[in-house]
DNA sequence: CTGAAAGCGCTAACAC
DNA sequence: GTGTTAGCGCTTTCAG
C-alpha cells in the first residue's frame, strides 16, 4: 500500500481512505491510485485489516456439511452478511475436529459473533464463550442460555404434515422420530398432540430414528415386518424419508399409492424428480437473515436480551403423498 | 499477551516462546505463563499471528458443498494439513459468490497455496494466482497450466467397471457421461475402449449427463422409452447413479435383477444400505493427503515444476450389479 | 482534501 | 534462560 502511495505521490492514510470508499479524496486522485494498484498487483491484506480495525465484521459460522439443509443455509448466509455489512469466515466440525477446535479458530480470527449450524454441543460447551461473544444456534438441540435461537415451529411443522394426511383420508400414521436431534423432541410432541386431536390416538406409532438415510431404512424395515403397514409415515427429516422411501420402493411398494411418506426440511433432495417428497419447508434464506440479524443486533443495537426467533413452517406438497388405497 | 507478562513478570517475548512451544524458558516459568493466561482468559489472536509470522502456514481451499464426494475431501484436508503443519482457510463457492471471490478472500488471508476441489473454472480465471500462489486442484475439469493436479485415473476406474460387469455375463452396458464435467471426458473415452475392447463396440450408448442426480433420472428415463434396455448402466458419478437407479425402481424395476447399475466415487451415498451402489473407488483421505503434499512440496521444497498426481481407482462391488437376468 | 504519526498484538533477531 | 528492539500492513486520529 505504501508502494501505490509512493508511486501516486500521495500518504499512504488517502490510499487507505480511498479503497475503504470513505470520502476525502477527489475523483481524480482516486482514479489514480485505483490505477497503480492494477500496475502494482495490489491485494488488501486481512491479517493487517482485521489487527488494525477497531471492528472486525465477521460473522464466524460453524457447521457441518452432512445435512442438505444445512448446507443451504450456509449458502444463504453469505448474503445476508453481506447485507448487514459483514464477512463470514468459516469452520467446519468434521469427525477429527470437535466444536471447541473450530469455535477457537473462529475466535482467533477475531470473530464478533459465532453463528452454529445444527449444535451437536450440550450447552455447558459454549459456556465459556457465550456472554463473552454473541452466539446465535440455528436449529439446536436445545437451546444454550445467553445465546439467540433460530429455528422453525416444528410442533407446527408436524400438524401441518398430519392434517394434509388426515385430509387425504389416512387414520394410520407413524412418525420416525430424530432421537435428539434438533427440533426432534418438539416434532414428537407435535406428532402426539396432532394425532390426538384428530381422534387418531390408537393410531399413534413413533419409531426410534436419527436424522439419517438409515435410521428411514431401519424404520421402514421394521414396518415392512409388521402385519400391518400404516397407509403414511412422518419422517424426522429428509434424510430419514430418503431411507423410508427407497427402502419401500426396494421392496416393491409404490409411494404415495401404497404409502405416502413426508420429510422435513424441504432440502435440495425432496426435489429430485424422482424422491419428489412432500416436505415441511424452513425455508434457508430466511433462517440466514434471520440469525445474522440476532447477530447484527447485538452487536450494532446493543440488545443483551436472549432471543428465542421461531419462524412458521410450510407444507411444501409433492408426489409422495396421496389418498390411501384399500388393499 | 503482554498482560500475561506482565502478571508473571518476564518479558512478551518469552511468554511468546512458550506459547510456540520452543524452547529457551524454564519448565516453571512456563507453568506459570500457562496458568496465567489461563486466568486471564487469554486468546492468541490469529490476525497478528498471520501478520507478524514469516510464513503463515495456511492453506486456503476452495470447494463446494454439492457433491458428497467433494464434501468428504473437505473434512479429510483437515487431519492432513494438520500433518504436514498447516492451518485451513476455507472458502465456500456458492450461487451468488464465484470463483474469483472466494478466491480472493483466500489469498487476503495470506494462504501460501490454494487446494481447489472440483474446479469449475476455465484456466484463464485461476492464470492471474498461478505462479504467484502454488495451486492444487483437485479433480479438475481441465488441467490449468502451472497448477498441480491430483486426480484418479478415470479411464481405469471405468474399464474396471465394464470388465466387472463383462465378467457378470452383461454386454449391453450403457453409459451416462458427465458433459464437462470433472473426469467425465476421460470416463467416457475409458468407457469406450473397453468396450471395444470386449468385443462390445456394437453396445456402445452414451447419453448426456451432468453429475446431477436429474441427469440421472433423465438417463433412466430415456432408457426405459428405448424398445431395448440395456442390462447395466455406467453413471458418470454416484449423484448421477441415484438418480438411474431410484428411477428404475420407481418404474418397477429391480435392480440388480432388470439392470444392473454402478456409480463413480464411492461417496457415502454409494454406501447406504437401499442404494448400497457398486462404485469406483477414489479414496478421499488418499487425495486430501497427495493434495496436501502437493502443496507442501512447492512450498517446503522449492518444488516448481508441475505435478500430475494420478490416483489408482479400485471397485467397490456392492449390491446394484448382478448376473444379467434373461427376460 | 491531504499528510504525519501512532499503534493494533504478535514474532524474529539479537543481545545479555 | 531471559530481555530488548523493531516492525509486519494497515487504520485511525489529529493537524494542517
Amino acid at each position: 500500500m505504501s508502494d501505490i502511495a509512493a508511486r501516486v505521490g500521495v500518504s499512504q492514510a488517502l490510499v487507505s481512505l480511498v479503497f475503504r470508499n470513505q470520502p476525502g479524496a477527489s475523483p481524480q486522485t482516486r482514479e489514480r491510485i485505483f490505477q497503480a494498484a492494477d500496475e502494482l498487483g495490489y491485494r488488501p491484506d486481512a491479517a493487517a485489516q482485521l489487527l488494525r480495525r477497531t471492528r472486525s465484521r465477521q460473522l464466524g459460522v460453524l457447521f457441518t456439511m452432512r445435512h442438505p439443509h444445512d448446507v443451504d443455509i450456509v449458502e444463504a448466509i453469505y448474503p445476508a452478511a453481506e447485507k448487514h455489512g459483514y464477512n463470514v469466515a468459516l469452520s467446519a466440525m468434521a469427525v477429527a475436529r470437535d466444536e471447541r477446535q473450530a469455535v477457537d479458530e473462529l475466535l482467533a480470527l477475531r470473530s464478533e459473533a459465532i453463528l452454529i449450524i445444527g449444535a451437536a454441543s450440550r450447552p455447558s460447551d459454549l459456556t465459556s464463550i457465550v456472554g463473552q461473544t454473541p452466539v446465535v444456534e440455528i436449529n439446536p438441540r436445545t437451546r444454550a442460555d445467553g445465546a439467540d435461537a433460530v429455528r422453525t415451529a416444528d410442533s407446527k411443522g408436524v400438524r401441518q404434515a398430519v392434517d394434509h394426511l388426515a385430509e387425504l383420508g389416512h387414520r394410520s400414521i407413524a412418525h420416525v422420530d430424530g432421537g435428539t436431534m434438533p427440533g426432534a423432541s418438539e416434532r414428537r410432541r407435535g406428532y402426539r398432540t396432532s394425532m390426538r386431536r384428530r381422534g387418531l390416538a390408537g393410531h399413534i406409532q413413533i419409531l426410534a430414528g436419527d436424522y439419517t438415510e438409515e435410521s428411514g431404512a431401519r424404520a421402514a424395515r421394521e414396518l415392512l415386518a409388521q402385519d400391518h403397514l400404516p397407509t403414511a409415515v412422518i419422517a424426522g427429516n429428509d434424510r430419514c424419508a430418503h431411507g423410508l422411501l427407497t427402502t419401500f420402493l426396494r421392496a416393491g411398494l409404490r409411494v404415495p399409492e401404497d404409502v405416502s411418506v413426508i420429510g422435513y426440511d424441504d432440502s435440495q433432495l425432496a426435489r429430485l424428480s424422482f424422491i419428489d417428497l412432500t416436505s415441511v419447508r424452513q425455508g434457508a434464506a430466511d433462517v440466514a437473515e434471520l440469525a445474522v440479524q440476532a447477530a447484527a443486533e447485538r452487536l450494532d443495537e446493543g440488545r443483551t436480551t436472549d432471543r428465542d426467533i421461531v419462524l412458521e413452517p410450510t407444507l411444501v406438497v409433492r408426489g409422495s403423498t396421496g389418498h390411501p388405497h384399500p388393499r
